[in-house]
DNA sequence: ACTAAAACATGATTTAAGTCATTTTTTTAA
DNA sequence: TTAAAAAAATGACTTAAATCATGTTTTAGT
């Protein structure tokens, strides 16, 4: 059974029949993207159900304005367009966009919707990963909203060292190689003050190297910046 | 058949057969509180699925440092307690206060389950739900993370106006009434700010009234602002 | 390998919003 | 009805972060 593995965050196969899962196979495609590349924007209509399978993406509302909102970093495993985007004339209610050359596997929406009604488990195990998803987003509404930004920022980079960091002898990288724009883009800061923050961070020796190759080495330093002792984790 | 009409936004009833309407109806429970007491605070097990039926209860996420975020603003027909919530195990990752005296519907979780199994369509219906709350939440994000605060209360105002709003001779009252410390934990701004800009927008003549009766009286007044000519609404 | 273009860094200045302090108004409960 | 408490309004002052301006480093494409 291909894929199988990469569904670990999503187990989409583990409820299927056998031959159910076979057709479903021969449904999946796999499509490549290079960096910086759209997989779909804002408005496009919703043909497919995606999951990453290698690289980053990253999900985006965008503006006029120039200013685009990073709502989310997808690390492999990670579903996307599982929203209200999969119903009947829908369109995408935002980008999005590759960070890192990424591979996404898809699935007609058609067949997605069928499992879903058939597969009662498939159903509630959605509607589980969407609450997830939704607290999450409460979760970093509050943070963001209500902090100052050294907090915001350092809430930001542990939460990328949850989802997209992989364990390193000197701490945890954070593979997608973000820019300082998209630190701004994230906790709504400037340019400007992500830099001189990021500074302080490095002085502090909170995190080492450069952006292409971030090391969190301090997460408990991190953490206590994020969630301060007179606050809630 | 109770309680159906009640259910517009979240039509649980419709989706179900002539039995199980019956039988669901026996287990529905109606509780009435009152005004700014808990339905259920953060850590609280998760027993019951809620739909509000009158009055207008506050989502919010507390902090130790006293500064609580309200999430949301919930009207009759709102469900509550829908998301990650109602699997086994979980507690509630936020509180439900009631604002205005309200009376809620509740539903065991165990029986909400068994519809959810029983009935894909309401799965279905659940999934879009949560999807379209998941999208509110990442607009509500990006409104207030990347806005300066005349914009951010701009935003709040308007979606208040449209989910607890009444049409009045006027403009669009707003029943709900929040004091100015609500206003302020929904935008995470400080209950002076607020109270400045608030008096503003009322020389402004974009609303009248006090809080306790709140009009809307320039809604296009307050869309310019909150989502102005170079930004896409 | 070299050039152009992004991305990053840093300083000077401005400004929006927070903080603190005080008064007025409204609400609540005795 | 009145007293006490809570909420709202307003002013003076401070500060965090935005803005603007400029130089440096890194990345990408020919």
């Amino acid at each position: 059974m291909p894929h199988q593995d990469l569904l670990r965050k999503f187990p989409l196969f583990a409820y299927l029949s056998e031959s159910e899962a076979r057709l479903l196979a021969k449904e999946i495609r796999e499509v490549t993207y290079g960096k910086s590349e759209y997989i779909f924007r804002e408005g496009d209509p919703t043909e497919w159900f995606h999951i990453v399978k290698k690289g980053t993406v990253k999900c985006i509302k965008s503006s006029q304005d120039g200013r685009d909102m990073t709502l989310k970093v997808l690390t492999p495993g990670d579903l996307f367009c599982c929203e209200a985007a999969v119903f009947e004339g829908s369109s995408h209610p935002g980008c999005a966009k590759v960070l890192d050359q990424a591979t996404v596997l898809r699935i007609p929406k058609k067949r997605y919707l069928e499992i879903l009604r058939k597969n009662p488990d498939v159903a509630l195990e959605v509607i589980q990963y969407l609450g997830e998803r939704l607290r999450e987003a409460q979760e970093h509404a509050k943070a963001q909203v209500f902090h100052r930004a050294e907090r915001r920022l350092a809430a930001i980079l542990l939460s990328l060292a949850t989802k997209a960091g992989t364990p390193a002898p000197d701490g945890i990288r954070i593979q997608a190689k973000l820019t300082r724009r998209d630190l701004a883009d994230m906790t709504g800061l400037t340019v400007e003050t992500t830099t001189r923050i990021m500074g302080r961070f490095k002085t502090d020796k909170l995190v080492i190297g450069k952006m292409k190759n971030l090391v969190i080495c301090n997460l408990q330093g991190l953490k206590d910046l994020a969630y301060p002792p007179n606050s809630a984790p």
